[in-house]
DNA sequence: TTTAGGG
DNA sequence: CCCTAAA
């Protein structure tokens, strides 16, 4: 989809001030989100993996985006559509707000009741690389990720030791934040780390407000830039434990809903290339979940009537400026926070989470307040700002709103250009000066920055005669619910390198091929659900209401825009159950092990769906179910990725004129296990094609011939054993027929 | 799934 | 590399 940036500041609330559509009735919607998925509230986190001697660091940034903000733009998007297809993220313009008590105002009418995780998993690209010589040989393990879970309490202790951690860096993301960030809050703790909620296990994100002020926050990062271990943790996570440490100023409620995160995370590029809108808001909403039970499980309902119930609440709590009509509207809807922490609770067996109920969670370790529940609520400070959702790259869809959104983004925050200069600089200068210093000198700090999201599709398919409201539901729920399934468990953190995975975590860099000088661009990560704890199961009867796309008809009406994920955007990768060779030897194919290439979407989702049942829609609903289905490319042509080219190395072409010599052609699958069994990506169909294609090479003429060379010794070889075998061929043949014959 | 071939 | 018919 995209890339998103979190900017601290306003939520937008632009979108959703205006529910003129609230009510309507859509004659026929049908969409297809792309919602990037985020499991927790990770916004900015950044990474430090320790490869030999060199460390890397990695800065992720993860946007959580209401949904119902995104929604409602979306709906009002698609009114009278058929169906829309990634919709952009809807941006609040910043413009007219004040700060402070418009400020407020904005957090307290929260029409995002849902925040959508969104997410991602980001490809981080390496900014810089050390070249320390002693790293080069040193490399041994380099990306490991911990198998063990991480504890919840120790959010904040992840150590070296296990194979990464992940730990905010501050320099970073705080700096384009408070550049943004109008808000008086101040942080204590220039970030915050925030343990993944329980669902990442393995991954800890941090986040960090980007309430506090910028100049604070600055020296802040500055300083923190070179500590990792100091910054303050807080944790919005849904548990309890998180709690932050930070403190806010009275206003700053960021307390401890987990929603409350803000990411930010600097990019410079990107920023420079395009900022883009504020995306989210969030916390403020106090609203509670629909205070029913929820019948159908933990999804909340959203409904008008909770809404108005709560307004008075919020206003109350805020105390500041009451929201426009309009937004109070929204109000209602519940967060995504909210769910959450009432899912787990579910586990737990309690069964409601509403504003009031919330109290109920105070037993837990590190246990909600009711005061902290309140202070929750007025916190939405931050500003999220995403940068084109729809990555230019793509070429894909933008829906003319991009430009917009940047105009205003800079018109808006004046000396936004400058600030973000700033952060830049004070990154460059926090960070880098021994990221880059290293660069030249033996200093052995990468700098990775996210380049960019893959988020993953999601199909909704809604009846005609749905509401809107009963859209809202339905959508919020499965998409909730997809997502949760999806992301429920933890994270993984996937390596990529040169667009291949590579999942033996205990390969080295070395072995994978990862190298200083070599492309470190080629390296990249992914955020995955973690296999363990992905999928909720939901009856199997659920699966009956997945449709599959083609039955969608709806969907052939839908505009023109092709609803092609962007190019840039690839798919989130997610592998459910991803393969580890610890031990394996990797023989002589350095490349080997880069697994398969990043999955097709289709293929990833309907894996998802299947295994995970992430899109499995809430059982019972209404007549107004709606039916997610993992967006299938009805045709494998579209979304299908072809392969990446793995041309094969010399030593391979060797092995396999060697397997070939002594099995004879015609037996690749006895080929393949003999001389590529460690290769999973060589089928035996490549090994069929890449002989095919050696003996066409060793007939023409060594100046036709491309790519790298491949010795004469072996394409005569290959000359020989093809001769050779052919001729055995067609022996066979002979005495085949001659058998034949005989019998006959 | 593997082969064998065409694209 | 992909796609597919045929085993």
């Amino acid at each position: 989809m995209g890339n998103f940036w979190v900017l601290e500041g306003e939520s937008c609330s632009n979108l959703c001030s205006e529910p003129d559509w609230v009510g309507e009735k859509i004659l026929g919607f049908s969409t297809s989100l792309l919602f990037p998925l985020v499991p927790k509230k990770l916004s900015v986190s950044s990474v430090k993996i320790r490869f030999g001697l060199v460390d890397l660091m990695l800065s992720f940034c993860v946007i959580f985006v209401s949904f119902l903000d995104y929604f409602a733009y979306i709906a009002r998007l698609t009114e009278g559509m058929y169906r829309y297809e990634v919709p952009p993220i809807p941006r609040a313009t910043r413009s007219a707000r004040g700060r402070g008590n418009v400020r407020k105002k904005s957090d307290s009418n929260e029409m995002c009741a849902f925040d959508l995780l969104t997410t991602v998993a980001g490809k981080l690209l390496l900014e810089g690389e050390s070249t320390s010589n002693s790293s080069e040989k040193d490399r041994s393990v380099v990306v490991k990720y911990t198998a063990d879970p991480v504890k919840e309490d120790e959010d904040t202790s992840l150590k070296e030791n296990k194979g990464f951690f992940i730990s905010p860096i501050v320099s970073e993301a705080p700096v384009v934040n408070h550049c943004l960030s109008k808000s008086t809050d101040t942080l204590s703790g220039p970030a915050s780390v925030i343990t993944s909620s329980d669902c990442s296990e393995k991954l800890s994100s941090g986040e960090r407000f980007v309430n506090g002020e910028s100049k604070v926050e600055n020296g802040n990062c500055s300083t923190k830039a070179e500590q990792e271990a100091d910054f303050s943790s807080c944790t919005l996570g849904a548990d309890s434990k998180k709690q932050m440490k930070i403190d806010l100023s009275n206003d700053a409620k960021i307390s401890t809903n987990k929603r409350d995160a803000i990411c930010s995370s600097e990019f410079p590029d990107l920023w420079d290339r395009k900022p883009s809108m504020l995306v989210a808001l969030d916390n403020t909403v106090k609203l509670s979940l629909s205070t029913d039970p929820d019948p159908f499980g933990s999804f909340p309902v959203i409904r008008n009537d909770v809404q108005l119930a709560n307004k008075d609440d919020d206003e109350k709590s805020c105390g500041s400026i009451q929201p426009s009509p309009r937004n109070k509207a929204f109000r209602p809807a519940p967060r995504v926070g909210d769910w959450r922490m009432r899912k787990l609770r579910d586990d737990e067996g309690h069964v409601n989470v509403d504003s009031e109920t919330r109290h109920v969670y105070q037993n837990r370790k590190n246990g909600y307040t009711a005061e902290r529940s309140q202070r929750d609520f007025p916190i939405k400070k931050r500003k999220l700002y995403y940068c084109n959702s729809f990555s230019n790259s793509d070429g894909g869809s933008s829906d003319g709103i991009s430009s917009s959104p940047t105009k205003d983004l800079n018109r808006d925050t004046s000396g936004y250009s400058l600030a973000s200069s700033g952060a830049r600089a004070a990154a460059a200068t926090s960070i880098s000066k021994g990221a880059r210093a290293s660069f030249r000198s033996s200093d052995s700090h990468v700098k990775l920055k996210i380049k960019s999201f893959r988020v993953p599709e999601l199909f909704v398919e809604i009846p005609e005669n749905s509401t809107i409201g009963s859209l809202k539901a339905c959508k919020s729920r499965t998409v909730m619910e997809a997502v949760t399934a999806i992301l429920g468990g933890s994270l993984h953190i996937g390596v990529v390198f040169q667009g291949k995975k590579v999942r033996d975590d205990s390969k080295t860099l070395f072995q994978a091929g990862i190298s200083h000088d070599d492309k470190l661009d080629a390296l990249g990560f992914t955020l995955e659900p973690n296999p363990s704890r992905a999928s909720q199961p939901l009856g199997p009867e659920g699966r009956s209401c997945v449709l599959p796309c083609e039955t969608c008809q709806p969907l052939t009406r839908c505009s023109p825009a092709p609803a092609v994920i962007p190019n840039g955007i690839q798919q989130g990768t997610y592998n459910v159950f991803p393969d580890h060779h610890p031990g394996k030897n990797l023989s002589n194919f350095i490349e080997s092990d880069h697994d398969s290439a990043p999955s097709s979407p289709d293929t990833s989702l309907e894996r998802n769906g299947a295994d995970s049942r992430a899109l499995v829609p809430v059982a019972a609903m209404d007549a107004e179910v709606l039916a997610v289905v993992p967006m299938r490319k009805p045709k494998r042509s579209e979304t299908a990725q072809r392969r990446i080219r793995r041309p094969f190395s010399v030593s391979e072409v060797e092995a396999l004129v060697q397997a070939v010599e002594k099995l004879g052609t015609g037996r690749w699958r006895d080929v393949k296990m003999r001389a590529f069994d460690i290769a999973k990506h060589r089928t035996c169909v490549d090994l069929k094609d890449k002989w095919k294609t050696l003996v066409h090479t060793a007939r023409i003429s060594p100046q036709q011939r491309r790519g790298e060379p491949v010795p004469q010794e072996l394409l005569d070889r290959v000359l020989i054993a093809h001769a050779y075998w052919s001729q055995q061929q067609a022996r066979q043949q002979m005495k085949h027929q001659s058998e034949t014959r005989l019998l006959l």
